[in-house]
DNA sequence: TATATTTGCGTAATAATTACACAAACTACT
DNA sequence: AGTAGTTTGTGTAATTATTACGCAAATATA
């Protein structure tokens, strides 16, 4: 009744810098696909969770370190790893690039982050687990009000709006959707603002971790 | 890098008959937890997808043949199984009992529909299973016109009423609802009418598949 | 000090959702 | 045959949510 398939885990970890999304990848040191791009990942050990597989994974091959990782799919066609049946639990998860520095390049790890406009061909399925995480995300987004993983813990309200748009990729109205976004209570307004540049400086927010929970747990009501 | 993890596959079939709400579930004939009841599945063969096996094991177990199981999501805490590392990917589909006889009780087999309000214990964590997958349907019936898998393929306005209110748990506006409904366009009503004992008889409707699928193509709009 | 740039804000028009009640068509009973 | 009981079928008004849209305030820079 044993089967001899193989359990890895994969993370799609989505970053966001200047108004460009990226994914964090891992080049391949040995075949299948040496040299190639991929998500960083890795088997799972015995009498390990999965979410523990993941983060650990995660945190050897970028030196990434990741509260929440998110399950997205489970990838099973027996062909999709040359190396014979080898089943993938692909994770997903939100942060910003700048608050961890990638492990250096060398023998036994080389991490990257790459635009999502512009990606490397990719070992295995990954780019098809890459494709449906991105659907995720924008799913999510609309319905969550996700991102703060993404910007700083102080933020000006056109930060936030530049990654909605830039996530979903259209425009969205910057008057509708502050007040949308003020609306639902989860946002701090401080006393500093911020200047970046010209024009009117912009008061800057923090996102209120508490008040948000306490929605999740009434039943979010968002629409972007 | 191999790892002795195996990987079962677990079906949550509900079924729909009467105003009520279903699960197959199978006696189980081995230890553990001989006799206890359980989410009919099984471990996947070597190659084998996923998809496959789940619904190869439905069959086997049940003589349950259903086109299309949703995954639902992957288990894969150690310790959710007695003997050893196994993961479980749980799939969740929906039919009609009656348009299926269960395999007859025997040394191999023993498969029986029960209410949702009248689950027996369960074997490993699938109690934990069924109650995300019940979540799943509940999300998905408010967003996306699904039960015509768990209806005749002619009915009643009423039935689909009915239908929503006991998935939901709560009551909703006949009007409203008929109208939401028509104005899909997912609906065909038939020159039948169909009486069942006293009252009004009513307009029969069948579910049009072709415009199910455009619509879900150019992105569902549809809320309950 | 003039120009360019970005922030902050309110209201009117439209669309969607909700709430709500009564007549029509039949069955069952007397 | 008539009456009571049951289920279906339908429209409109009130409320709420969504969208569209433009101008003044605050700063940096030339």
């Amino acid at each position: 009744m044993s089967t001899p398939i193989r359990v890895s885990v994969d993370a799609v970890v989505f970053g966001y810098e200047a108004g460009k999304l990226s994914i964090l990848l891992i080049q391949r040191k040995y075949d299948p696909f040496k040299d190639q791009w991929a998500l960083p990942g890795g088997f799972v050990l015995e009498n390990e969770s999965l979410e523990n597989a993941v983060s650990r994974e995660l945190v050897e091959e970028t030196g990434v370190s990741i509260n929440y990782l998110e399950q997205l799919y489970t990838f099973g066609n027996p062909g999709r790893d040359p190396r014979g049946h080898v089943l993938s639990v692909a994770y997903f998860g939100l942060i910003r690039p700048d608050a961890f520095s990638l492990l250096a390049s060398s023998d036994a790890s080389n991490a990257q982050w790459f635009e999502m406009e512009a990606l490397p061909d990719l070992a295995f399925d990954h780019k098809i687990i890459i494709e449906q995480a991105f659907l995720r995300l924008q799913d999510k987004i609309t319905y969550e009000p996700l991102g703060f993983e993404l910007l700083d813990t102080k933020f000006a309200f056109s930060d936030l709006e530049q990654l909605y748009t830039t996530i979903l990729g259209r425009a969205i109205d910057r008057r509708n959707f502050r007040k949308k976004f003020i609306a639902l209570n989860v946002l701090d307004e401080l006393d500093e603002k911020t200047s970046k540049g010209s024009g009117r400086p912009a008061s800057l927010f923090q996102f209120n971790e508490k008040r948000y929970k306490d929605l999740k747990n009434k039943g979010i009501v968002f629409e972007i």
